[in-house]
Order: structure tokens, then sequence, then C-alpha cells
DNA sequence: CGGCTAATTGATGAGAGTCAAGCAGCGTGG
DNA sequence: CCACGCTGCTTGACTCTCATCAATTAGCCG
């Protein structure tokens, strides 16, 4: 289905490493395709829209270019536990088995670069540099996921909405400004909390000018310090 | 400080494939190791010492013999987030980067095998099997970091001991029986719990006739099926 | 057998969840 | 350009699960 979904819309296709990166910063996805030459091919999601499935076959690649996606798990009850953002630039998808293990949905309309997880295997099996950078780009997400499960094992609400905040300041801070593209609840989901309390954590930052709104979720941070203090 | 350790204590230097299998699952130490003749050697811990800190350089990768390790996280407070039980035949401590990213220690006396980070890192340089076989253990501990967090995050307490005792189940079993080697702490501190809430959900399966004991740490699993069904 | 550590159990309280109401921001259409 | 309506956010009142504090009890090793 997700074949079916790229065969009606895709809109561009080209060789990868011809193109200029999304980002400034080093581009993940460049640095493993770049010099093996594969095809890259970029492919847009609505809002909510859905890129795969937990358990789905892992046939393709994903790196962020504009928009924004989550990648999480569901308990046959509904309850979510959202794993990870991924902002223009990260790297998603990225399986070492054949199936994902996270579902990944768009969370606003998101435009993607997508490449053969086969043609990736293949670059792999004679390039010892793009093994290594596949294992690293695991390593990585690995490393964030270590940090999570303290903060969802450990952390008080106001200390996992210090963190959150920190990270998304240094992730996606433009001009001392953050413009979150998720909801209260996609936050409460990453964060093991309810909306409720995500939304009462941040109104006491507000009310202790640690930060300030212009709309929900146009966020500046007036005090990093203080709030790096309530981060445990 | 570990490498003091080493030359103090190390009493078997052996070349790895020569030496039997630690356990009849496939040996993920040797799968590695076996077909480059990397040098492992032996070396003991005794319950509650550390074998490496947080953020300490990653100059060895460890397989355990006999015995159990913890790894977890700590914040400036004591709150303690273990991130995963390392049980005969585990591998753990690989690290992509240079440092390991949660410290380790011995919840028992344990004997691990352990090989130079910087041979790996050769072997894998030249043998593609090597670099798939260590990118293939790090996309495993990803999968399983994925998993708790979501019990983490979602499930209620009954729910994670339910996990628990399955996990463990699965893992350590012998005969119907597990010799857990933790104690109600560790596994608190596994859980996202207190102590105290582990033992009340253990008493009430108790109770209510899924699991017996004889011996705290010797439980028999009555009835998985119920257990699954408390599992969500 | 004695003494220590670990585990259980009880009483109480705090922090986050739930349920519910109202408000604000934003996109749409008149 | 402004009004309307939808969705998302905030805030309040109350509940409940799990943490905390405390006292026994059980298990294990010398």
């Amino acid at each position: 289905m997700l074949t079916q979904t790229l065969n009606t819309q895709a809109i561009n296709t080209q060789i990868v490493g011809k193109i200029a990166p999304a980002h400034p910063v080093a581009d993940q996805f460049g640095a493993i395709t770049g010099h093996v030459g594969l095809v890259a091919t970029e492919f847009s999601y609505r809002k909510d829209e859905e890129i795969y499935g937990e358990d789905e076959p892992a046939e393709y690649v994903y790196q962020v270019v504009t928009g924004a996606v989550s990648s999480y798990k569901l308990l046959s009850d509904g309850r979510r536990q959202i794993g990870a953002f991924h902002l223009p630039g990260d790297v998603f998808g990225l399986e070492s088995g054949p199936a994902h293990r996270l579902a990944a949905e768009a969370i606003i309309d998101t435009t993607v670069r997508l490449v053969k997880r086969a043609s990736l295997e293949k670059a792999a099996a004679t390039d010892v540099q793009v093994a290594r950078k596949l294992w690293a780009m695991t390593a990585g997400e690995l490393r964030h996921a270590e940090d999570h499960m303290l903060l969802l094992g450990r952390k008080t609400a106001m200390e996992r909405v210090a963190t959150f905040l920190l990270e998304m300041d240094r992730r996606l801070a433009v001009a001392g400004m953050m413009a979150l593209p998720m909801c209260r609840r996609d936050i409460g989901d990453y964060l093991g909390l309810t909306l409720e309390t995500v939304s009462r954590a941040l109104s006491q930052l507000h009310a202790q000018g640690i930060l300030g709104f212009s709309g929900a979720r146009q966020i500046v941070l007036r005090n990093r310090q203080r709030l790096q203090h309530l981060d445990a």
C-alpha cells in the first residue's frame, strides 16, 4: 500500500548527490548515498498521514526534507508512545532487520526523500564506510532511546517538559524562537504524560517568565539556565 | 582504573573460537570474533562491582559468561533507570562512538569475556560480515529500548511487572522455573517503579495463583496466558 | 543460631490522570 | 475583511494510582 501511494504521487526522482542538501548541517543521507550514486525519490504526505505501520516490511529509508514525522508504538487499547520526532534533515525508518518496529506518520504536511533499503544494503555490502555510517545512525537512535528511557522512567512531569523544550530548542530554534510542529497530545505521548499535564507545565513556566508564547506553538525560551535547573 | 583492575585480576586469555560457547544458543560473541581470531580475556566482578561508568571511554566489549549485569543511567539526586539486564550469553558495552552511554555493574558475582573495542573496529573495517553483525547487535538493543519506552511511558504497574516476568521467563527459565538474579529495587529501577510497588504486584499475582514462589527470587509461572492478558 | 539484608505489608499522601467546561487561534467562506 | 465554526489549548474540580514512610517478617550467610 505504500508502494501504491508512491506510484500515484511520486513527483521527483533524482540522483542523490546532485541535489543540494536540504540543510546546512552535515547531510546524513548524502553521507550514505552521495558517493554510491543511489537514486532518491521525493515524496509528500499530508498532516496525520501514515508513512508506514508497525511491523510493516521496511522497504525504504527516509529523510525529512520539510515538515515533521513521529515514530510511535500503540497498545491494543489505543495508548500511544512516541519514541522520536523527526525534523528536517533527520533520517528515519532505517532498520537492520526486515520490518519497521515503530509506525511513522507525518504530524504536519511533510516532504521526504527516500531510497530503497535494498540499495543501501547493497552499498553497505561493498563499501565499509557506508556500513559504518548505517551502524552509527542506528547507534544515534539508541542513544536517544536510552536518554528517553531515563526521562520516562524517572523524571517528574515538569522535568520531562523542561527536557523536551531544551531538546526542541536545540533542534529547531531559529533566532531564539521555536515553532513546534506538534500538538499538545503528541508532546504528551512523547513524554508519557497527558496533554493536560503538558499544558499545565507550560503555563507554569510561562507564569514564571521562563518562556514566552506567541501562539500556543510559538515558544521563546527566556531563561535556558533556569530550565536546565528544572531538568534534574 | 578498569585497566588496573584487569591487570591484577585477569585470569584467562584465550583465542576466541577455540573455546566452547558458554550457551547452546547462537553465540553472539563467537559470531563476531570466531573467524577473525581475536583474543578474548575472561574476567570476574563481584556483586555490586562497577564494570564501567557512564561516559567512560569504551575500551572493551563484553559478553556475560556467568552471572548478571545491569546497564543504567543516574540522575544527580540518585534516581536510577536501568535500561537493560544482561544475562549469560548477552553482549554488552558495545558502542559505535567513543564512550559508554550507560554505566554497567554486576548485580551478582559475574564472569565476562571481553575483547578490545579497537580490534573489533579493525575487523569490521575489512570484513563486511563483522560490520553487519555489529550493526545488528546495536539494532537489537534499539529494539529492546523502543519496547521499553512503551512500557515506561504508557503501561500500568501491573502491566510492567507482567511484561518483566514474561521477559525473564523467556530469557532465563530452566525447567519452567526462573531464578532471578536481581533484587526488588533493581526490578523497580528497570520498570520505573518503586520496590514496594513491584513487591505488591508480585504478591497480588501470587494470591491469584498466576505465579508461585520458592524463595523471593525463585518464581514459577503457573499461567502465562493470564499473565499475557495482564500485559495489555 | 544470630545478625544482616531483602522483602512484605500497612497507612497515608502527593502528583498526575480523568472528566468537564470554556476560550483562543486559525482557516474558511460569506 | 470580518464573522463563523472547528479544532486545539487552557483551566478547574475531583479521583486514583503509585510513591513515601514505617514497621514487621522472611531469607540467607557466616
